[in-house]
DNA sequence: GGAGATCACGAAAACGTTTTCGTGTTAATA
DNA sequence: TATTAACACGAAAACGTTTTCGTGATCTCC
């Protein structure tokens, strides 16, 4: 088991000096010709590679960016990250994932843990329970430290940082709009309870798409699951009691069940039902009828985020040049049309 | 913006050494009861959490692991990542990702980067490329570095070290005896290209299956889809121009697509065709009909990965405690029978 | 009261780099 | 030939810890 090479040993074989060798790697003109190639040449035969953990005590930099997330098996938060990874591996960082599971604590305690030196800077995705508490204090605690933060589809107006979302209001408001165009007097609205950032949002669009357009809303055809969902819990007894042509879901797994329910109880879909789901994963495209959906680009979005963070802790190494204000960005999302819509072409 | 605070600025603003903060902070013996807590208290009070850098250096332990998987928009790695970063996180180690994409220059670009020092231990598939290539240089250095590695799913008898996988060639037995059992006589395989270790096993045990029942293997009832799936590359045409009663597919979305073109073609599921797919994922449990597929407990899979690399990577400290030798940890699969099937109860 | 033990703490090396600031040698210049 | 400049390199500090070892001071015991 040959052990790791370092300058030292280098120097050592070379009798030159550690200062020397470094220099000699560096291509450093201060040193010459000659004992650049010796130190090189020895340096590729040992397979000589620098020690990724002492540069980063040394430039108190680690080219390390942390990514905490909800959840980890979700089409779309993986797609997002999938972005992040590629962006940041294209910029020489590599990326650190931390899972919250939807818990408040396990995110203070990662966060706390790849704080202490582990990473440059954060890019998240609050979990349900923060967003519950409203509890975001080990987030400003973070910019005292000057420790760059990227908030993503999850995140909230208490603290001062980059975010990367998508409209979530409009996208709802557009799906809501296009069904009624396409002649649908009746549209119901599942979605999860309200403190989710982005279901109040959804819901606060498909409201003014229904008021815009004159229908009006409906509170008996908005109905609430809980987030993590069961399956006795979207029952038959909804399509049986209420009257409605039309159902805009906030994402894909309760538009999924539902399309099945009406499958069940006989109801053609689009003519009698026609469905759309936020998010546009796997189920929406494999589906039968195929899901027509809200595509959030979650791989666009990972990709701002990732330039956003690396940006900004790359401008914090220019000392006092002053840093740009903070921004957010939104993603614009796409209508993907299949089977479980009948729309007429899109106004614009 | 407050500076995270070291070792150093306590001791000059308590006027003691940097070795008396640094033990009476970890309680040392060797410190008076009083020193002790003036500079716990301050440190509390300070909010100080040693630098994880730092300690790394000194260690030469990160406490962190390197996870490299083709892709992470996948249900079943996304599921194996899940069991490791839960143990991990449990034993106070971090996890760092990399995707190889599928590509064997990206697999060793990344190792490389992260074997430099960042990570005590990988964990990994392997990329399809790799497999094609059949070149493991870079994980036979690993070896020779003494960096620990335990390959779990695409694995290699090239290489030697701890390996977590399924018996697919068992599993795929199993299934299609199932489906003999149940009365099929015609059981069609839809698989990958061969390159692919598992694809094989899986071919392997399906032709087992047949051959031992007396069935026999009909080669025109196997076919190969590129790994890359287009969508027309599975068509009707197969449906019409052989006759079969089930068919085995080697992961999902074959299983669903299928399914589908079953359905256009007017063919009754089960009655007529059924079906059972590799993986157990969102798409087999909410198709339409649901899918019967072999679970593969990814879950499991990761935390036994971690642990055995774990283990190792602690192991290692024990010098010349003389190392166990590797072990291939097989994780059982079960079958989780949806309406895709119509099965006799099992035997077991 | 002196020998030895115990106590409480500090100095310094070490982990593997980078970088600043010498310094001795050689070459160019007046 | 004396002065300076250029050159080629080395010593040492620094990043923030941990840990070994040394050392004064106090205490115990005969």
């Amino acid at each position: 088991m040959k052990r790791k090479i370092t300058l030292k040993h280098i120097a050592r074989e070379l009798d030159v000096s550690i200062s020397t060798v470094s220099k000699a790697l560096k291509n450093s003109p201060e040193i010459s010709k000659d004992t650049r190639e010796k130190v090189q040449a020895f340096a590729r035969l040992y397979n000589y590679k620098p020690n990724n953990i002492a540069i980063s005590l040394k430039n108190k930099r680690t080219r390390n960016i942390g990514v905490i997330i909800p959840d980890i098996v979700h089409h779309f938060f993986t797609t997002v990250f999938r972005g992040i990874e590629h962006y940041a591996n294209d910029r020489g960082y590599n990326v650190i994932v931390c899972v919250s599971d939807e818990s408040f604590d396990k995110e203070v305690v990662n966060m706390e843990l790849l704080a202490n030196g582990s990473i440059d800077g954060f890019i998240m995705a609050l979990s349900a329970e923060t967003q519950q508490k409203q509890d975001f204090n080990h987030l400003k605690e973070l910019g005292e430290q000057g420790i760059p933060l990227v908030l993503f589809d999850r995140v909230t107006s208490e603290v001062a940082c980059d975010k990367v979302i998508i409209d979530d209001q409009a996208a709802a408001q557009m799906a809501t709009q296009r069904l009624i165009d396409s002649g649908k007097k009746r549209i119901a609205l599942f979605t999860t309870e309200s403190f989710l950032n982005v279901s109040a949002k959804r819901e606060a669009g498909y409201r003014r798409a229904l008021e815009k357009s004159g229908l009006g809303v409906d509170d008996n055809l908005i109905i609430r699951l809980p987030h993590q969902f069961e399956e006795e819990t979207l029952s038959a007894a909804f399509f049986e009691s209420q009257e409605f042509d039309a159902v805009l879901c906030v994402n894909e797994i309760f538009a999924i069940r539902a399309m099945r329910i009406a499958q069940e109880l006989q109801r053609d879909i689009p003519g009698e039902i026609s469905f759309i789901g936020f998010t546009d994963g796997l189920l929406s495209k494999y589906a039968n009828p195929g899901l027509t959906a809200i595509a959030q680009h979650g791989e666009e979005m990972g990709r701002v985020a990732a330039e956003l963070l690396i940006d900004r802790v790359e401008e914090e190494d220019d000392l006092e040049q002053e840093l740009p204000p903070y921004r957010t960005c939104i993603i614009p999302v796409s209508l993907i049309e299949r089977e479980s819509t009948q729309l007429a072409p899109s106004k614009n």
